[in-house]
RNA sequence: GGAGGGGUGGCAGAGCGGACGAAUGCGGCGGUCUUGAAAACCGCUGUCGUCUUCGGGCGACCGGGGGUUCGAAUCCCUCCCCCUCCGCCA
């Protein structure tokens, strides 16, 4: 969320950001309602203040005048018992409008509507010329009996897959890799639950927009698409020492999304399941805009420098107004070369969310000055499995059917060097 | 799942209908003293909102929410969290 102060001092720029986010919110109804807050709330103090000066005087008063006092109070008491519920509600209804209105998007980022309208900003690696016919991921997992993608869906429904055998082993060496890749970085791993309340959602600002994407398990719990959401609200509350900050956590997490808006896109194999597994980046700092940009930057560089170790050919393509999601100012996706489809495919997305989320969270810090300030975030993917998986088996898959193990992932696998046994 | 006990300021811990935004101790900050430090002594030390003549005024907050009352940290309802014991369990 913005500040209140935003909205009012700069509403043209909020505006601008509504239409080019495509929220649907109407932000001069908004604004009407924080002025009938505020005049509200500024009735109910006066009547507080009223009623706090003759109660003082009701406890020292002698008997003969304390029936008056009592009854002007009771009388000022009627009247906030109807103005008091009157505020509660509009205030509810200015928070909840409060909840749509999405960050101000960076004045270097692309404006479009959808994924179409982003920009590629580098490229780097060769998409692989294959001198044979190169199997897509499906075929190579079905080839080694390396995964149930059929029989599962009796028991789990569609968009599940059971991996088995070499590919359980990679996708543990993929995890401890991007385990020990963080942790040299200073981040903190931590294994976080993947269900949380509803707060914590709200705090990310996955809710209240993205219901429809999550599973719901109970009145006041959800399974969570990303670790983001309980590591932005681990700290929900607190007023954190500027000594605390940055805070580097590398979250690992079973993730769950409900795909409910993509229906019969991308059926087929790892690319877009219902339950996955990663490893996230997560920065709480300063109320910095250039320490914010430089972890941004660190935190794209981590991302690339996994990618490179897997030796997968990758763009970095930053994600224009429209697609970038409510809460961002900036969010830069690497998108890894996937041989079956030609396409680059999304397997990381960096976003940079100034204090939006950590004023949903409450989640402050006490600058050096003494000064309490709303903390900035940033996240990150460092690896997510099984979808790294499409984009490594295929660009790494041989004429016979092996699977090639790039150098820096051996050490995770017992030195293999290839996966699978060779066909004919 | 059953039975109890708790949630108060950075921490510990009183208060259990009016003088309580809250005793006391610790910690922290400033000062006196000291060559310096420690000790001792003195003062200050929460967050949010709102108004401001920028001195401060006012309102709210004692786990969250609601209620009773002229008046609630204190009484009632409800939810959440933590602890102890029993049962079950990877």
């Amino acid at each position: 969320m913005l500040a209140m102060d935003v909205l009012v001092e700069q509403p043209d720029a909020v505006r601008r950001a509504i239409e080019l986010k495509a929220v649907d919110l109407d932000l001069d109804q908004l604004l009407a309602l924080h002025g009938q807050v505020k005049a509200l709330l500024g009735q109910v103090e006066e009547l507080r203040r009223e009623r706090n000066v003759l109660s003082k005087q009701t406890a020292s008063a002698a008997d003969d005048e304390r029936a008056a006092l009592i009854e002007r109070s009771r009388q000022i008491g009627g009247t906030l018992k109807e103005r008091e519920p009157q505020l509660r509600d509009q205030q509810a209804q200015l928070d909840q409008l409060l909840l749509l209105v999405p960050n101000i998007p960076g004045p270097d980022e692309p404006i479009g509507r959808d994924d179409d309208d982003n920009v590629e900003l580098r490229r780097w690696g060769e998409p692989p010329k294959f001198t044979f016919q190169a199997r897509d991921h499906v075929e190579l997992l079905e080839l080694h009996d390396w995964a149930d993608l059929e029989r599962i869906g009796q028991v789990a429904g569609s968009r599940t897959y059971a991996l088995k055998g070499a590919m359980v082993r990679l996708e543990l060496a993929l995890w401890r890799f991007a385990a020990d890749f963080m942790e040299e970085r200073g981040f903190t791993l931590i294994d976080l639950p993947s269900f949380a309340r509803e707060a914590a959602f709200i705090g990310t600002g996955h809710f209240p927009g993205g219901r429809e994407e999550v599973y719901q398990l109970d009145e006041d719990l959800y399974l969570s698409g990303t670790a983001e959401v309980g590591l932005n609200y681990l700290h929900s509350g607190e007023i954190l020492a500027a000594s605390d900050l940055p805070i580097r956590y590398a979250g690992f997490s079973t993730c769950f999304r409900r795909e409910a808006g993509a229906a019969g896109r991308e059926m087929r194999g790892l690319v877009r399941v219902h339950q996955f597994y990663k490893v996230e980046q997560y920065v709480i700092c300063a109320a910095d805009r250039e320490e914010s940009a430089r972890w941004f930057d660190t935190l794209l560089a981590n991302g690339e420098a996994l990618v490179q170790a897997l030796e997968l050919p990758y763009r970095v393509v930053r994600t224009c107004t429209g697609a970038m999601g409510a809460g961002k100012v900036r969010m830069w996706d690497i998108e890894c070369w996937v041989p079956s489809q030609e396409v680059y495919r999304e397997t990381h997305s960096v976003s940079e969310i100034y204090d939006w989320q950590a004023r949903r969270s409450n989640l402050r810090y006490r600058d050096e000055d003494g000064t309490v300030r709303f903390a900035f975030t940033l996240n990150n993917t460092a690896i997510a499995t099984p979808r790294i998986l499409v984009p490594l088996l295929e660009v790494h898959q041989q004429a016979d059917g092996t699977v090639r193990v790039p150098e820096r992932l051996r050490p995770y696998l017992g030195d293999a060097e290839l996966l699978g046994s060779p066909q004919e």
